[in-house]
DNA sequence: ATGAAAGCGCTAACAT
DNA sequence: ATGTTAGCGCTTTCAT
């Protein structure tokens, strides 16, 4: 197997098997049919590449092409299983394209966001895919309007014209109400995630409409936090318990924030669920296995990811941007243990 | 804002500026000095660019200058937190040396990470951190051979002379082991991960030497699965523990595999940890909400991935080898509540 | 202080 | 059926 330091290129291999570059390049790229290079000729140049063990420049092929062949995926923060979930489908579904993805982690920052989009168009990716920070999109709009294949995942914009794929927050979180309700629950709080996000603005906002549809107003001192950390769930959630001692009910934006509003729930005194419900978006692995299984909006995360990638695969198929714009995936409520009936008081 | 549909090229700056391209290259390379560019000249060569929204092409600058600033990464699973962790850390690191990460998902399997590594040498990555699946490294060797920095992680090669980070798998587990001891257990089954690959067999010896020390002979029908999933680990507990009901203690290669052995020992109506105690290498996000806190040897996995990184950067501006060949990371016991004393029988 | 021209490794007209 | 040659967009000798 001999593959010396490969420096080696196309005219090495053609001067190997002693015919022009030209000849090489098609015998290599399996245009010999096309250009009638003879079978033997094309077999020899064959060998010749595979003795000296060249491998194309895929630098110079993409300058001479025009065509890198590289993908860019930026998200937040990889380490967050959300993320690299989203980022694992693409990924995956671009390799099987033939394509390669450049992965990027923006640490929640804009800025760093921006810049990272800049250095993918200065290596001409030739899509993108984005979980952006989610609090500005000019950026973005500015790379769709260019005609880049461009996909946003999970933190939308609400009005544009750009492919975006996210959960169908607002059915997510009503059925999560609904059962609330059902279990006789009237003072609920809400543990919000980044507030100006998507996200967080449709569950706030499918909160107060579900909840008014039954009567129920919801209060703005009903409602606190503003990350989607255990921090921010454990801060609110006291904050909440603290100043309405009537709440029996939470409706956490991510786990990490259920888990900061159950250990609060355990400072002060609090079971979860008999003395307090919970319910919240995304899941946890083991959940099962947990001392009190948390009742959850699940999203079918790689489904998310899943379908950026064959809209980013569709619009460099077709060239054309697909007719759907703003894409919804469906979530699934998994019921466990951490929501209980209202005792009749 | 002006961002026009970019395939603007150098000598469109230098045409805007009424100057040659040799000029307008240099002025935007910050080279003005050295060359003794006007000020002028070069203020106004930044202005056209700036005005145009000239955006160099990394490609052609790739070719000419033969360094792409790409670093290849090669995972099993990035939805697995492990090998994200580890992605996250490398890609990050990576960034912050201007260096862009092109991820790619071997899926577990030997043959698409040759593959993988194939594709990213051909785009001429100028290093390569791989996770490999772990059962084969002749690829690898190959590579470092060439003279290409390559950092393994997780999964080394024992006898080598390539740059390897991983836990001390062997402290880690006679840790584990002691702890169990000094419990009382004497009959302790093994849980294993995917045989062949050094975490896992580094871990079975370290299981047999540390048992072999307190005069407790390792049975090889005591050892069972063959994967770091959940499904082994359930599999092999219950075989384990059908086949030999005096068993007390396991000891799990991975949390997966211990959640396996939670639920088959539920099944098999063992309490945890009052008949059947459990440890096990890595660790899960929120264990201590679980119901048994499962206590754990929990690897440094940022810092696997920080060290690599920067194992990395020192190849790449040292140019030479560094002369430590295997890293090893400590790790850490979490004594929680899975493991109880063995009642005096 | 600035430019002309060569060339990185490859592909594709355009010959022959 | 195969070869010559012109570039892709950039950097860099070598001139001036």
């Amino acid at each position: 197997m001999p593959k010396a330091r490969s420096s080696l290129t196309l005219s090495d291999v053609a001067r190997e098997a002693k015919v022009s570059v030209t000849t090489a390049s098609r015998a290599l790229n399996g245009l010999a049919e096309k250009y009638r290079i003879s079978p033997s000729t094309a077999q020899l140049v064959r060998e010749s590449a595979e003795k000296l063990g060249f491998r194309p420049s895929q630098v110079a092929r993409s300058l001479r092409l025009k065509r890198t062949g590289l993908l860019g995926i930026v998200v937040p923060d990889l380490s967050n299983a959300f993320f690299s979930s989203i980022a694992r489908s693409v990924t995956v579904s671009a390799e099987s394209d033939g394509f390669s993805a450049i992965l990027a982690d923006s640490g929640g920052e804009v800025e760093k966001e921006k810049d990272l989009i800049e250095q993918l168009l200065a290596r001409s990716v030739e899509a993108l895919v984005v979980c952006p920070v989610g609090q500005t999109f000019q950026h973005l709009e500015s790379v769709h309007q260019q005609g880049l294949p461009l996909v946003v995942v999970d933190r939308c914009q609400a009005e544009s014209e750009m492919i975006q794929v996210t959960s169908d927050h607002i059915a997510g979180t009503r059925q999560a109400i609904k059962l609330l309700l059902e279990n006789g629950h009237r003072r609920i709080g809400v543990l919000q995630g980044l507030t100006g996000t998507l996200p967080c603005d449709e569950r706030l906002q499918a909160v107060s409409d579900s909840l008014a549809a039954a009567g129920i107003r919801l209060d703005s001192s009903m409602v606190d936090g503003d990350r989607f950390t255990y921090e921010s769930g454990y801060r609110s959630a006291t904050n909440l318990l603290t100043r309405h001692s009537d709440i029996s009910a939470l409706f956490a934006m991510s786990t990490p924030n259920a888990f900061g509003a159950y250990q609060a729930a355990i400072e002060l005194g609090l079971r979860v669920p008999e003395d307090l419900s919970l319910v919240c978006f995304d899941d946890v692995a083991y959940a099962d296995f947990m001392q009190v299984p948390l009742t959850t909006v699940s999203q079918d995360v790689p489904e998310l990811g899943r379908l950026a990638a064959s809209l980013v695969a569709e619009q460099l198929a077709n060239g054309n941007c697909p007719t759907q714009k703003l894409h919804r995936v469906p979530v699934t409520l998994h019921t466990r243990s951490s929501v209980g009936k209202m005792s009749p008081s």
